[in-house]
RNA sequence: GCGCCUGUAGCUCAGUCGGAUAGAGCAACUGCCUUCUAAGCAGUGGGUCAGGGGUUCGAAUCCCUUCAGGCGCGCCA
């Protein structure tokens, strides 16, 4: 539809002598009485052509009034170029999306490039809490929409096994083993104190019994380390799949040492000269790339920093040659873009080779009260309990009914309050209704093939047409969520589609004693269920058949 | 102190890179189930787009400033 009006408009300004043609804006007019689509390139040329920009939208519109693709253009407000379609047009394009689905609706914008989603990425030293919920979320539908735009896309989990922070878990747990065992040990002081580190340090009983009783921790460090943050990524990861979430490649940190990735990333930049010794530290020359200081790679005892392996890890990332590297992070480490975007640049890329997207904070309510999210104190509430109090779908419907750089306030009572009203099931609603009409239909022995034959010029109601139009606009709000990389543009739209198809519902009854105006009828509706179910498959939130 | 994000209806949020009379859902009120799912539909009310300047044909949107909230500014991760 887009494309159509577009290739008009082209042809009109061509004739209007302009030399240069600007790219030519497209969109869906505030009201629906102004039409259909509307243009404001009129408004655009009126400063080249230096005249009123009514006077041009008017000759633009005298030379495309009598494309039969339309039924109407007008000229409105301060130079808004209107058109409404005619009928036969809308119902030419309708059929598209009859005959091919889902693959008429999706323009393939990626052509096979290759892009990486890197996203959640938590540190298996706590359970996954809500703010991981919301990058996860966001992550698993930017990295659907990628797909479905035809994206050949890789989703990463990072995880940060090495360090001190894994240590100090491991730590925390063997702590716990002590005292549960009946022996004193002082608890470490920025250990990790939540209820699941005396539950592992428990099935280490259960499964070793005293076997590490009265050891020091060096002696058996390692083991309890490992034991732990690989329990803690298994509860992970049963998470996450039941959030409804998978992962392509789970790139560990420590593995970057082991593989000698570290090593080799830090003699790159040394070479290039962006290393450099002081007070018996090693540090990276960041300020040469805009960051505030210079970071330490390597400290006075000759530990290696958290950015190290990360610089490490994106030098990795990027010599997989990925079109597009794309990382999802919490708006709370937004301080430390400059200083992994001084790393691209040192390694010679643009800083635009990595795209960072920030997911802002979410704050836990419990009827308006503020629930304390500290992890090292253990007191929280994860990702699991908010699931299984309001639903996964739920839960992500939320997420993704806003923008990624809006704060969140997750009220609890609120969303389960609201779970039986809340708007997920609207449109969920409309898709299991289209699924019982046809399970109608099929009783009065109208069989799904037989909407092949479906004659869908019979569709003339006002709300057909309303609901076909709408199907039409579908592509060009897939285009805008995928160049905006903005998924929840998708979660409006489908709301709004559900809204028209169960107005239309109520209104007409779909299947009748009469067969054609009944199979047309029927056609719209499994239009409808097309487009919602794409919709929602992109969303990562099912499309039930009944509810 | 410096930096990033946010401020739109009572509440939760959209607003398509400057456009038309600023939109949804929830909450409130009034109606609608003998016919394909009432998790639905029809209708009513609700706004100083945080405040103030500026830019221009035109601003919720861009610039400056004030206020309010959140988050960062480690040889932690």
């Amino acid at each position: 539809m887009k494309k159509d009006f577009i290739a008009v408009l082209e042809t009109a300004v061509q004739r209007l002598g302009v030399t240069e043609i600007p790219p030519i804006e497209v969109e869906v007019p505030p009201q629906e009485n102004f039409g259909d689509l509307s243009t404001p390139v009129a408004m655009a040329l009126a400063r080249v052509l230096r005249k009123p920009p009514r006077h041009v939208a008017e000759t633009i519109a005298g030379f495309i009034a009598d494309e039969p693709i339309f039924d109407r253009v007008d000229v409105a407000g301060p130079g808004f170029i209107n058109v409404a379609f005619a009928g036969e047009y809308l119902v030419s394009e309708f059929k598209k999306i009859a005959e091919s689905g889902s693959a008429f609706l999706r323009s393939n914008i990626g052509q096979g490039r290759r892009v990486q989603v890197e996203f959640v990425s938590a540190n298996p030293t706590g359970p996954l809490h809500l703010g991981h919920g919301r990058g996860g979320a966001t992550g698993n539908a930017l990295a659907n929409l990628l797909t479905a735009a035809g994206y050949h896309v890789e989703r990463e989990y990072y995880i940060n096994d090495a360090g001190r922070q894994i240590r100090l878990l491991g730590q925390s747990v063997f702590a716990r083993y002590q005292r549960l065992l009946g022996i004193e040990y002082g608890f470490p002081d920025e250990g990790y104190r939540g209820q699941y580190v005396e539950d592992i340090a428990r099935d280490m009983i259960a499964e070793f019994d005293g076997t590490y009783v009265q050891k020091a921790f060096d002696e058996v460090a390692d083991f309890f380390i490992d034991y732990s943050y690989k329990k803690i990524l298994s509860s992970i990861r049963d998470d996450l799949r039941d959030f409804g979430i998978s992962f392509d490649s789970w790139q560990s940190e420590r593995e970057m040492f082991d593989c000698g990735e570290v090593g080799r990333a830090i003699e790159d930049l040394r070479a290039k000269g962006f290393i450099y010794e002081k007070e018996d530290a090693t540090w990276f020359r960041a300020s040469a790339f805009g960051d505030d200081k210079d970071r330490v790679i390597i400290k006075k005892d000759g530990e290696y920093t958290y950015f190290t392996s990360d610089i490490a890890y994106h030098r990795k990332k990027i010599e997989k040659n990925y079109d597009e590297i794309i990382d999802i992070w919490g708006a709370d480490h937004h301080g430390y873009i400059p200083r992994i975007q001084a790393v691209i640049q040192a390694l010679g890329y643009p800083k635009e080779k990595l795209k960072i997207l920030l997911v802002q904070m979410v704050t836990l309510l419990r009827g308006g009260k503020p629930v304390q999210m500290s992890k090292r104190a253990g007191e929280f509430v994860t990702l699991r309990e908010v699931m299984e109090e309001v639903g996964a779908d739920t839960t992500k419907f939320i997420f993704l009914t806003r923008r990624p750089d809006s704060h969140l306030e997750f009220d609890l009572e609120v969303a389960k309050a609201q779970s039986a009203e809340n708007p997920v099931f609207y449109v969920q609603y409309a898709h299991a209704r289209i699924t019982s009409i046809f399970s109608h239909a099929r009783e009065k022995g109208i069989e799904r093939d037989a909407l092949a034959h479906a004659d869908v010029r019979l569709l003339s109601h006002h709300d057909e047409l309303r609901i076909m139009k709408k199907l039409l606009t579908y592509p060009m709000v897939f285009e805008g969520a995928v160049k905006t990389h903005e998924p929840h543009r998708i979660t409006f739209y489908v709301q709004e589609l559900s809204g028209m198809f169960h107005q239309y519902y109520n209104k007409c009854r779909i299947v009748t004693e009469e067969r054609g105006p009944t199979l047309a009828r029927l056609a719209l509706c499994e239009g409808v269920r097309t487009v919602l179910r794409d919709g929602l498959e992109i969303l990562g939130i099912t499309a039930p058949e009944r509810m």
